[in-house]
DNA sequence: GCAGGCAGCTAATGGTCGTTAGCGAAATCC
DNA sequence: GGATTTCGCTAACGACCATTAGCTGCCTGC
């Protein structure tokens, strides 16, 4: 339950991860994930808690990367002369779809999973999740006031926004998808078109 | 297995959507789902084959449903005058975004479950998915040709398209979701601003 | 060289689940 | 009104799974 586990504990989150992405966290069993690291079932207790842990760590874990990804993104701008809501709009997208695209079975499990995480894990990420979808929904709501968006409803910006970033990490695959730039780009430039920037 | 299964049957069929929307369809039991009708678990085999039957039926009809909502959107404007690749586009969107307002749930299990759809039912419905994801993608190509849109791939435009629906099916409430002809029409807008048409 | 703990193993426990067998009552058909 | 089908029930089977108990060998510190 450590922070930092071992590093047996790492190669057990790790296939784990891989797993969950596969087949889903109530499908994969704890021998799959001993298999997966060379170890029969019983012997991860040795190194992990519960299952249920497992995924507690990966899903805290992802949402806190990608808030760090945000909030870095946006670090370098502030006080600059392109720190308008446009480019603000822009990095944090960029950074969201880069993340999914980065760490795509953590975004993945990260947002298909929290049915299976139990309470008090649960509540954590689910936190994490609402503090960040805050962020871009202040984000559009300044531009909109600012007069740079031209869009109704921050709420419906944001959601689209967002759940772009959740397709593409259903979808992107390092060796057969366009380049991880190229994606990045177009659907920085997908969001600014969607919210009306000018 | 019959396509027009009794009254019961489709009882079962509504509750179990309902049970693999809120829980997934390897955390509900038979018996979760008998509850949901008023009876044992064991007393369902009378009217269904099997669990994955259960998701088989509900995963394809989904799927025939949306496809079929596709097609009729874009059937009563074949010769019209505004039969042009924007309005197109935007018809397509919105009976898309329509149907993941309005069947939430199917649309939701069916897209979150295929990793439990075993052999045959499984390529039947990525077949399908297939093949409406394809509508989208041409109808995309024919703009680009036609000089209405502004967007360099068609994959990524369209992926990101019916990235957006799915988003829809995950936070639509009817209760306090904005109003879905507000919701239709917002992302019909959305859709076209992607793709730059003009 | 030896004591202790680290990290693996097998076996067992307790529980759950999909599905089948077999029985009985109520409805339906002729 | 008797026979048959329909549809429910309980009991049981067989499989699987997360987790625990208890044993063993190996590496480490001294």
């Amino acid at each position: 339950m450590g922070r930092t586990g071992s590093a047996r504990s790492g190669e057990i989150l790790a296939a784990a991860l891989d797993l969950f992405t596969r087949l889903g966290y109530e499908a994969t069993t704890m021998a799959d994930i001993g298999t997966a690291v060379g170890v029969r079932g019983p012997s991860l207790y040795r190194h992990v808690a519960s299952k249920q842990d497992i995924l507690a760590q990966i899903m805290t874990r992802t949402m806190e990367e990608l808030l760090a990804a945000h909030r870095s993104a946006l670090a370098g701008l502030a006080g600059t002369a392109q720190d308008d809501p446009v480019e603000r709009l822009r990095r944090a997208t960029e950074a969201h779809v880069r993340y999914h695209a980065r760490h795509r079975r953590e975004a993945f499990v990260g947002n298909r999973e929290i049915r299976s995480l139990v309470a008090p894990g649960r509540a954590r990420v689910l936190a994490l999740r609402a503090d960040y979808e805050r962020c871009f929904r202040d984000l559009i709501e300044t531009g909109i006031q600012a007069g740079r968006f031209d869009v109704t409803s921050a709420q419906l910006a944001s959601y689209a926004i967002l759940d772009l970033g959740m397709g593409v990490a259903v979808w992107f695959r390092e060796e057969t998808s366009p380049d991880e730039d190229a994606v990045v780009w177009q659907y920085g430039q997908f969001a600014l078109r969607l919210v009306g920037a000018h």
